[in-house]
DNA sequence: TTTTTTAACTAACACCCGTTAGTTTTGCGG
DNA sequence: CCGCAAAACTAACGGGTGTTAGTTAAAAAA
């Protein structure tokens, strides 16, 4: 009997995979327990010899996002970068996210909703906890006059909203460069707060 | 025997305007017939004397949304205002809606994509419409020099994404006023735009 | 090879879904 | 006040939901 066993780990980590993708493409509500096993080829009721349940594959996937973005923000916090670049690096990680974990954290951005208590509490306290550092970010640009004045925390929640726009992108993505569209939504949001 | 019967009218306006209060709340998959007829104080059958079914609660919801701003695109087009001023224009009628309306656009925005074919199809194409209209007023501003050179459709679904930090401010009012809210926003975009 | 554990399976439960059929009550027009 | 239509009701259908129990096949450990 092995202490760890990393193939049954492994084995987890598709099937949470697999379930983003549903999450995504259907909503976590219209995504059945059936439906995810036969994406995996297997029955609904094998699944829970891996997860605990359908609130669990939720859990998984908006806290590991979370976490993500939360260690991001602790580099840029500890960086010596003026407020502006902060931001732009900020923006710059969650589009890149967006393209790189779309599913992951397309279903984080919407079925959070979804979450039972006590998760749900949880993961509105992370993200309110993420939103103070941004804010706290714009307020002292603003203090130093690399950012017009503005309420710290519309501008916040502009932005994170803004950068929604990638989802659109993704849906035909052949239209324009991945480059391009960070390029054009960073431009927007960066000289719509300097001063 | 009366032509029209406004008073049956009215009770589906009802209907609708309870279901839009749900489906905000819980999503429109998450909100069942049974529930949304505990709201009217009815039983769910008796739903059935009014409306069709489900979809048609969707249907009329999203659907009145994307008429008023259509008209309201029309009536910014016939205007003789400078492109940045149309854009700015544009943004302040959104996020009023938003103010105002806020629990049809709101479902508008989330649970369009619950909407069943025909329905589907046409709710696409009217935004897509819509989106090319904004797209084009940007593109004029592009070459009047107004507004910085930008790959016009994304300027457009950086600002509808943008718009949607509304909802996050509806859910606690009183945290500062609502003109506030739309001049920060229209602040970072229209600037962010300007050339 | 034998034993034990892992992960699949089938069957089933209790419940909720949107909707239809048929019936009773309500309320307005004549 | 009568009659009729509008709108409520109860009962029920067929189907889908997440999940549990118990069992068998496959894979790992001994």
């Amino acid at each position: 009997m092995s202490v760890i066993s990393p193939k049954k780990a492994l084995r987890k980590q598709q099937i949470i995979g697999t379930a983003a993708g549903l999450f995504m493409k259907k909503g976590f509500q219209a995504t059945s327990m059936r439906l995810l096993a036969a994406g995996l080829g297997i029955e609904a009721p094998s699944l829970y010899n891996h997860i605990a349940g359908k609130q669990e594959l939720l859990c998984q996937i908006c806290f590991s996002v979370g976490e993500v973005f939360m260690a991001n923000m602790d580099a840029v916090e500890k960086s010596d970068l003026k407020s502006l670049q902060k931001i732009e690096q900020l923006i710059r990680f969650h589009i890149g996210q967006m393209q790189t974990q779309y599913e992951a954290v397309y279903v984080s951005n919407r079925d959070w909703k979804h979450l039972q208590p006590p998760h749900l509490a949880n993961f509105l306290q992370l993200r309110r906890h993420y939103e103070a550092r941004f804010a706290a970010i714009i307020e002292a640009g603003i203090l130093q006059k690399d950012i017009s004045p503005i309420q710290p925390k519309v501008a916040v929640l502009t932005i994170l909203s803004a950068i929604r726009a990638v989802e659109f992108w993704h849906k035909q993505p052949k239209a324009l460069d991945a480059k391009t569209l960070e390029n054009n939504i960073v431009q927007i949001l960066v000289n719509g707060l300097r001063a």
